[in-house]
DNA sequence: GACCAGGCACATC
DNA sequence: GATGTGCATGGT
């Protein structure tokens, strides 16, 4: 039977629910199994992966790279300089990523934050509570859920499940919580089924990412998906 | 050439 | 509150 998580309605029994505990540890136990540890977030420091979480956005990886690769070259990879980079400069370095107008714009906003809240300091954003940064983050033109706890999770170590586009299609595939399920819904569902680890969360995301990448693309395979029937 | 990728903001209804 | 649209490069 295919299951909607109604999480308004609240329409979830015990049994059900210790199903799922089982289930989405099950999961992540079977694809770290197949695929290993996956080493994200790929990036040097925290400012890097800052860059990286809003260069992703609906953007391949590998385009990323290319972009963060400019920054490099030019050793811009650190708030102060890159605070000093002219919007013109910064869009034309990144130009690989893609939607490289809206994104030098984000940049420059995340950067005026990090600069105006923090002194440009990444060890002082550090020291807050997730409480506290989520908001902050989400708060800075172009970062939205995802990459506000892309930044937590994989920049700052806090222990916060990232959900995705390929979380939100995966899991509603094999019967569980609805596709509209909103984020924050979702993200509740992994974090009560999971062990509170930053190692855990970090691993899950980037393993369903890797499973996504082989099985779950537009066109799906599920007939060969290592999770099929899990539920 | 079509389709897709580790989203988000904004307009409109 | 739901739905639609613009933003853009580079790989398959």
């Amino acid at each position: 039977m295919r299951q909607n998580y109604n999480f308004e309605r609240q329409r979830y029994s015990n049994k059900q629910k210790k199903r799922d505990e089982s289930n989405v540890f099950k999961i992540y136990q079977i694809l770290y199994k197949r695929y290993g540890s996956q080493h994200w977030w790929p990036g040097d420091t925290p400012f890097e992966v800052i860059v990286g979480a809003v260069l992703t956005q609906n953007t391949a990886w590998q385009n990323v790279e290319k972009a963060i690769g400019n920054l490099k070259r030019e050793n811009l990879l650190s708030v102060k300089k890159l605070a000093n980079v002219s919007l013109a400069k910064l869009s034309t370095l990144i130009r690989p990523s893609g939607y490289y107008n809206v994104k030098a714009k984000r940049l420059k906003a995340m950067l005026n934050f990090l600069t105006n809240e923090y002194d440009g300091d990444i060890s002082n954003v550090k020291k807050k509570n997730i409480r506290t940064l989520r908001p902050q983050l989400l708060s800075v033109d172009g970062v939205g859920e995802e990459t506000a706890d892309s930044i937590l999770l994989y920049g700052l170590s806090k222990p916060i499940f990232v959900v995705d586009t390929y979380t939100k299609r995966i899991f509603p595939r094999h019967g569980f919580f609805d596709v509209n399920t909103p984020y924050l819904n979702v993200q509740k569902f992994f974090m009560k089924n999971l062990p509170k680890s930053v190692k855990i969360y970090n691993e899950y995301h980037a393993l369903l990412v890797r499973l996504a990448k082989d099985y779950c693309r537009t066109k799906p395979n599920c007939r060969e998906c290592p999770i099929k029937g899990i539920k």
